[in-house]
RNA sequence: GGGCCUAUAGCUCAACUGGCAGAGCACCGGACUCUUAAUCCGUAGGUUGUAGGUUCGAUUCCUACUGGGCCCA
């Protein structure tokens, strides 16, 4: 073998084994073998079919199948042998086990396979293969003494080598870090890891057709943006070579989706990544996913409907009933969740009157004497009210709640109420402790966003790295006209962790973003891991 | 950033108060024609995360570092 110059090595005795298998005539590697069934499809086709009698005539009329997959259990009885292949197959036909008890089979599919029905030599080679090995085998439909369906192999076939060691199939991989790591791993070894992402493309799915329904377009924005904008987060900044440009990874689409109001298209949404550059845990990601949407013509009211049926039919769909279970908490879904102005649950958490949160001197005396070390005050009314509303009310947020009233300061892209110019039409729906989604009424009036971005930029002057930048673009796009709007971004990752009933984004992101492997003085390149 | 916990074979885990580094599974060799976490026999597998310290002796006690987990900010 050619030398790699240490930048991966193979374990010897595997590599003697591809070459003891290549002299046999065994390519560890071959290609062309075609795959007629997936195991769900026959545990499907056969569930019904129990009796000897019923179950040859349902043979005979089904005739030959090939069947593909990842070796994963293996009984070898010197003549006789059987293989369990796990392909991308689904637990999901209703059956029952030996014990008469109910099983949902699908997922894998077993084979059986004698020396005298294979032949000596082919039968030797099979015995070479290992647990973790992709298998190929082609026969007949069969069930065996104690009636598991199986293939009553023809002909077997080594369909790819694998050359590690493979997991403890007694202890299912628990490791976190080889878990997300080598997420590989953790989803040929886990079902309940791939019944995760499973959910993730469903509700994903049925977003898009939610929208799709409702004569929503779906667009994609850019990812790259020269002004990053639409959210209170720090950016990831990159360069663009050939322009001598820097770019910044979007922290959301907001600011380009209603550019696309302002061109007519109305009614327009994106489920795409943002980036924000800030702490990773079990909630936060680098890289995250978000549904943002927009319609013309609409107002908060309208999203906080179409909210509260997006979410409670999702529920109801993937999860097939309206609460979840999250941890140890309860999360009743159904329609119509509760409502809470933001001013009204400060005061009740903390016993501040209201007159009081109209006041930034007195919210910093109660601050004060409460967390007297903590750096770094507040300097106006909202951003008192995003850290009370943070320490005192969230936490306590558990079934799905929609807090509204927020105040135009901490809201730069909201639309001012018309009965209280000192909120804004906004809303954020909070479920489990956290924020899952957050809407409002747009902000048409150019001057008045002109003024709003000006207030962010002396903000960001006076050293808050969150607050946004002037698009003066933007302001030209809303200066040509955009009509009443109505937009809301919702958190898919935290949505698929709340009906997955994962506690950990990385739980819910195939790839999370990870501290790389350091190397350690004995070993200083890592390597390919 | 702070606190607590944690790192032992490819995987999951043991090792009493500081006294020979172990088991099951996987791997390798062998037996077995209906098994189901198959069974039986045998072999091999380790710088106990890294670097120091205490000790006659350290997986065990101490310090620092690195990774990971949980909680707080």
């Amino acid at each position: 073998m050619a030398d790699l110059d240490g930048l991966f090595e193979f374990d010897p005795a595997s590599l003697a084994k591809v070459d003891r298998l290549g002299q046999s005539g065994v390519p560890c590697w071959p290609n062309g073998l075609l795959v007629t069934h997936l195991s769900t499809e026959l545990h499907a086709a056969f569930v019904h079919h129990r009796d000897d009698a019923g179950m040859a005539a349902a043979a005979e009329g089904f005739g030959q199948v090939a069947v593909g997959g990842r070796l994963m259990f293996r009984n070898h009885m010197g003549k006789a042998m059987f293989l369990r292949l796990q392909d991308r197959g689904e637990a999901t036909v209703d059956d029952v086990d030996r014990d008469g008890k109910g099983v949902r089979r699908g997922g894998a599919i077993q084979v059986y396979v004698r020396r005298e029905d294979i032949g000596e030599t082919a039968f030797e080679s099979i015995k070479q293969l290992d647990i973790g090995d992709f298998v190929w085998a082609a026969g007949t439909m069969m069930r065996t003494r104690t009636g598991e369906l199986s293939v009553h192999a023809r002909e077997v076939r080594l369909a790819a080598k694998c050359l590690l060691p493979f997991p403890d199939r007694w202890n299912s991989v628990s490791d976190i870090q080889v878990r997300s790591r080598q997420r590989y791993i953790d989803l040929f070894m886990n079902e309940e890891t791939r019944a995760t992402f499973r959910a993730r493309s469903r509700i994903v799915r049925y977003i898009r057709n939610f929208f799709e329904a409702r004569d929503y377009l779906e667009v994609e924005t850019p990812m790259m943006q020269p002004i990053p904008g639409g959210a209170a987060a720090r950016p990831f900044v990159t360069h663009h070579n050939a322009l001598d440009m820097d770019l910044f990874l979007r922290v959301a689409p907001e600011l380009y989706l209603k550019r696309l109001v302002v061109g007519g298209l109305e009614r327009v949404f994106e489920i795409n990544r943002n980036f924000r550059n800030e702490g990773v845990s079990v909630k936060h990601n680098p890289e995250f996913t978000m549904l943002e949407f927009y319609q013309a013509w609409a107002s908060m009211e309208d999203l906080v409907g179409l909210t509260e049926e997006l979410l409670s039919a999702l529920v109801s769909s993937v999860a097939g009933r309206s609460t979840l279970q999250f941890g140890e908490l309860e999360l009743d879904f159904s329609a119509p969740f509760a409502r809470l102005d933001m001013d009204e649950a400060i005061a009740r958490a903390t016993g501040l009157t209201l007159t009081e949160l109209g006041d930034p001197e007195a919210m910093a005396a109660f601050w004060a004497t409460r967390f007297p070390t903590e750096p770094r005050m507040p300097t106006h009314r909202g951003g008192w009210w995003e850290r009370l509303f943070e320490r005192y009310v969230e936490p306590n947020l558990i079934n799905p709640t929609f807090i509204t009233g927020f105040p135009p300061e901490i809201s730069p892209l909201a639309r001012r109420s018309d009965a209280r110019p000192d909120r804004c039409e906004r809303f954020e729906l909070y479920c489990a402790r956290w924020e899952l989604a957050n809407g409002f009424s747009e902000l048409n009036d150019p001057i008045d966003q002109a003024e709003r971005f000006a207030a962010q930029v002396r903000a960001r002057e006076a050293g808050d790295d969150e607050s946004m930048y002037f698009d003066a673009d933007y302001v030209r796009a809303l200066s040509y006209g955009m009509p009443p709007t109505a937009g809301e971004g919702i958190g898919i990752d935290r949505l698929v962790m709340l009906i997955t009933g994962r506690t950990s984004i990385r739980e819910v992101i195939l790839f999370p973003t990870l501290r790389p492997v350091a190397p350690t003085p004995s070993e200083p390149d890592p390597g390919p891991r």
